[in-house]
RNA sequence: GCUGGUGUGGCGAAAUGGCAGACGCACGGGACUCAAAAUCCCGCGAGGGCAACUUCAUGUGGGUUCGACUCCCACCACCAGCACCA
């Protein structure tokens, strides 16, 4: 019998697990769930790449493990089909949004296939179409009602190559993530998530996750929580009062003058007339500056003196107010307390503009060069004086609170998420502004509100929709006066902030979801995705579910129980695979001459799932030599005949057993690569056993069968058509995953290594198991051993089980 | 600047504080062959020794320990994220 694996086994057995509907997934099994998610992918042109055989391919093994362990598990795939890619192209060809998306999501369909996962197609979304984006605008709404979106004027992110506003992760580092075109600073009328009401509940949420700590890293940092304190200047001649938000209260007695950012709303109403033209010029010059530009470090401070005069809150002397760009209107307060002689950016302030510098704060060893911003001794500092830094900043704000002037505060660099777009490709954001009632949400009965196909592509920085007038125009809902529509749509990372909710229910038209599915099968189980989401999608997501739940729709604290990010797999000359490079490695080239599960099980070989690495084209030949012996494992039984002996080999016994434990437990971790080394030892062993005489038939029937079950994730078309030859009929995946006997995973004989002092002086073959009595008898006898301990007494023996013995002279 | 990660043979990489380099690639030797390919067997960190053996080796320098790739401290290099965040 033939046992080689070809392309055309791929074939055969995508049709027949598409005939038997091998893959339909049962909601209501009453076996233990596991939901297995990866990130869903945008609709590119081009066919699946490398990144794509890497997110999905190896992830579907680990839930066929799962699988056959007895879970429920639901691994669903879908498209994330809204998005700028699409609508450039039309812009460049002509060739409509709608169209070009459904074509490359058909093309894409066909390949994922092709890489033989589990999927049930049944549950496939894609976010562009109707009966998905009517519920993403559902979200909206819920979270209007709730008061958690809402359209303020706002200084925002703008790119100009994408024409569109930019939510803040967006554009972090002051660049496009999506083009890296630098972004500008626009004041404009804009919607928003009240992502930050979520800060706090984002952090805890934190820490009980089984996430990269990295990731939790990232996103904390992201978020920013920062203590410190409010602290209130009057001031002179005005009702109007400046706080500001420090983490240094303690230098508080330093404070020689007061920064506004420039956006504050205070600088208009506390200017002097005789300065007010020095401030517009500075604001105007401002205004004009990149956010790269502004946010340099290395930049010369620059400002403007506003005539007005702050009070301190405890000495009652007064301090001059300035505005310069080195605050940020959008952090703390939008105004600082300047504080030259401890902070480096107030001190190259006051020496550019002369300003006073007060020394208060002494480090503990005397010597001091300012500006000195280490914690230290309080001095100049009045009844203060001696406090070390953390004494002094509770009983500064104690005083300040007694006069009202001051408390305890919390700030987050976390900013509210920016959802509009001025783009066509997208969900059109539900409202409507009416004449007479404004901003009016559109009912749930009247969703969707339907993207117009007929539109005009030309880039002009406002939404296409905007010049679509039978769009445009409308009624209000409340008054039924003449309305105009929102013409901005909804950021795409909205449509992915609950995908993974529709894919519980995704056919459901009376709402997003049933919320009993959603209690049975939330949270995932596992996301695989990649770490580039680290601070927008994942973030967004969590966010979107804690809403979700704080409305009742849905039960749980997190979407994501755990989470795993892979690597990525590089260019043979080790750089990001790209087009430019031409580096790239096209993965149907391999998967047309090797087959997709060759390809499948080199991916897993070759590198460790979350680090990745660079492509090489030796090591899938390797990989290809390796069915090949496979085969032989099979082809060798399938000739044995049955017999009557009943003599078990333990070597081949142990192999088996240590192999099922720790085969299972590598894919558990995502281990494909050691996994994968420990089937080729099996392999080995099994080879082995095959050229004796007194081969048993039974033992050897156990052992290739169980061999064929641990490798059935990684060659998951290969094993099926195989567990047909040796004669089954039903598929190899309704099999139980092997068991092992912790007991049979040691041979029972066992090398141990001897060290005299630390140093290995001889190795020795002991009974399995043996007590520390036992190993230390047979080490001391032994005479290698003793030419090192002769004449020597010895102080300590260490004894590791079926280990090593270490003699201490 | 801050934060995090990584650093092991010629290469991809393994190692709950317990025999460093599993598994594989490449390379060398041998078997089979008229020959080659394929396949199989052996070797393969570096130095020294005819040899049994022995010394040195996990970025660098210290430390803890009977014992350190693994834990602690300092440093170097590379990569990533954040960065005028008060």
């Amino acid at each position: 019998m033939d046992f080689s694996y070809s392309k055309s086994v791929d074939d055969k057995w995508r049709k027949i697990w598409e005939e038997r509907k091998t893959y339909k997934f049962n909601e209501d099994s009453d076996k233990p769930k596991y939901y297995l998610l990866e990130m869903f992918s945008y609709p590119s042109a081009s066919k699946l790449h490398m990144g794509h055989w890497w997110n999905y391919s190896l992830p579907d093994s680990f839930g066929r493990m799962k699988r056959m362990q007895g879970y429920n598990v639901f691994q669903p795939m879908g498209f994330d089909a809204f998005g700028l890619p699409a609508e450039n192209y039309a812009i460049k060809t002509g060739i409509h949004p709608k169209d070009s998306t459904q074509k490359n999501i058909e093309t894409m369909e066909e390949q994922l296939k092709q890489l033989g996962a589990t999927y049930d197609w049944d549950y496939e979304i894609k976010t562009n179409e109707e009966e998905y984006y009517k519920w993403t605008q559902w979200v909206f709404l819920k979270l209007y009602e709730k008061g958690l979106a809402y359209r303020k004027d706002a200084p925002v992110n703008y790119c100009p190559h994408c024409q569109t506003v930019l939510a803040n992760e967006q554009a972090s580092g002051g660049e496009c993530e999506r083009c890296h075109t630098k972004v500008e600073h626009k004041h404009l009328t804009q919607w928003f998530f009240k992502i930050t009401d979520y800060a706090d509940k984002l952090l805890e949420g934190l820490k009980d996750l089984d996430w990269p700590e990295r990731t939790k890293r990232i996103q904390t940092n992201w978020i920013g929580k920062n203590t410190g304190a409010k602290v209130v200047f009057n001031v002179e001649g005005h009702d109007e009062k400046i706080e500001v938000f420090t983490t240094r209260v303690d230098t508080l007695m330093g404070v020689t003058y007061v920064v506004l950012a420039p956006e504050n709303e205070l600088v208009d109403k506390i200017t002097t007339a005789d300065q007010k033209g020095e401030i517009e010029d500075y604001k105007q010059k401002v205004l004009h500056l990149s956010e790269i530009d502004r946010t340099s470090t290395v930049r010369e401070k620059t400002g403007a003196f506003t005539g007005a005069y702050a009070i301190h809150p405890l000495t009652k002397k007064r301090v001059p107010v300035y505005i310069s760009d080195y605050v940020l209107a959008s952090y703390g307060t939008g105004a600082v307390m300047a504080v030259p002689a401890h902070d480096e950016r107030d001190y190259a302030f006051a020496k550019k503009f002369g300003l006073e510098i007060k020394e208060v704060i002494k480090s503990p060893d005397g010597e001091t060069t300012l500006p000195y911003t280490s914690s230290g001794v309080l001095v100049n500092s009045g009844e203060f004086d001696g406090l070390e830094s953390g004494k002094a900043k509770l009983a500064i704000v104690e005083k300040l609170k007694q006069n009202g002037l001051g408390e305890m505060t919390t700030t987050y660099r976390l900013r509210d998420w920016l959802i509009s777009r001025q783009r066509y490709w997208g969900a059109p954001i539900p409202v409507v502004y009416c004449e007479h009632c404004g901003i009016v949400p559109v009912p749930e009965s009247q969703l969707p509100v339907k993207l117009p196909y007929n539109v005009d592509f030309k880039p002009t920085g406002k939404s296409p929709l905007y010049y679509c007038d039978e769009f445009v125009n409308t009624t209000c809902p409340k008054c039924g006066a003449k309305a105009r529509r929102e013409t901005d749509t909804l950021d795409t990372f909205v449509c992915s902030s609950w995908y993974y909710l529709r894919y519980l229910d995704p056919h459901n038209s009376k709402a997003p979801f049933d919320k009993a599915k959603v209690d049975k099968f939330m949270p995932v189980d596992k996301y695989v995705g990649g770490v580039e989401h680290a601070a927008m999608h994942l973030l967004y997501a969590r966010f979107i579910y804690k809403a979700l739940g704080d409305m009742g729709y849905v039960s749980g604290q997190e979407p994501f129980k755990s989470l795993i990010h892979q690597g990525t797999i590089l260019g043979a000359d080790g750089q990001k695979m790209s087009k430019s490079l031409g580096n790239t490695v096209s993965a149907d080239e391999y998967v047309a001459k090797f087959g997709s599960d060759v390809f499948r099980t080199y991916l897993g070989f070759g590198f460790s799932y979350t680090e990745g690495g660079p492509w090489s084209d030796d090591g899938i030949l390797a990989i290809n030599k390796f069915f090949q012996k496979v085969a032989k494992v099979f082809e060798n039984f399938y000739d044995l005949k049955s017999n009557e002996n009943k003599q078990v080999d333990e070597e081949l016994e142990v192999w088996l057993n240590k192999t099922i434990k720790n085969v299972t437990e590598d894919m558990e971790n995502f281990q494909f690569n050691t996994s994968i080394a420990r089937l080729m030892e099996l392999t080995s062993a099994i080879t082995k056993y095959q050229t004796r005489k007194d081969r048993n038939y039974e033992q050897e029937k156990h052992t290739v069968y169980s061999y064929a079950k641990l490798l059935a994730p990684l060659m998951p078309h290969y094993m099926e058509d195989v567990w047909e030859k040796l004669g089954h009929e039903t598929s190899i995946f309704d099999e139980a995953w092997p068991k092992y006997d912790i007991s049979k995973t040691v041979a029972k004989q066992v090398e141990i290594a001897v060290q005299v002092n630390g140093q290995i002086r001889a190795r020795i073959n002991i009974p399995a198991d043996s007590s520390d009595e036992d190993m230390k008898k047979l080490a001391l006898e032994n005479q290698s051993v003793q030419n090192y301990t002769n004449g020597k007494q010895i102080k300590k023996v260490i004894c590791i089980k079926n280990r090593l013995v270490n003699i201490v002279v």
